[in-house]
DNA sequence: CTGTTGACGCTCT
DNA sequence: TAGAGCGCCAACA
């Protein structure tokens, strides 16, 4: 069925977008889904269930909440993402929040790849 | 089929 | 400025 097809490039192009978030910055679901036109829940949902190869293969710890903030609460990989952040030089502070996520926060529209 | 949950965002206080 | 509540829709039980 193509639901499932539209899923599916729903979720390639989000990869895609997320890929292309250059390193010491970040960007917030709300972001990608109004680039994208899908709701914020769906993009956090489609992060979610992304496999260990996909999230190996996007930089998936880029991608924090509006207010800077994560939440990986179930999963549990918020300690992994606030670590993989602080590698690449994103200051995270005692409560999972961002430090100058507005100096750090990347655009789609920056891209001169649209 | 119904009810609850959830990597969230926005609005009100 | 920070904190709490409501709404959105899809997946899961």
């Amino acid at each position: 069925m193509a639901n499932s097809e539209a899923f599916a490039r729903i979720k390639h192009d989000i990869l895609a977008l997320v890929r292309e978030v250059p390193i010491g910055r970040v960007t917030t679901y709300g972001t990608l889904g109004r680039s994208l036109d899908v709701m914020p829940r769906h993009v956090a949902y489609i992060l979610a269930m992304l496999a260990d190869d996909e999230r190996a293969a996007v930089p998936w710890h880029r991608v924090v909440s509006d207010a800077g903030t994560i939440n990986l609460s179930k999963h549990g990989r918020g300690q992994e993402q606030r670590m993989r952040l602080r590698a690449e030089g994103v200051s995270v502070g005692v409560h999972q929040r961002v430090e100058g996520l507005a100096a750090i926060l990347w655009h789609p529209d920056e891209t001169t790849s649209a």
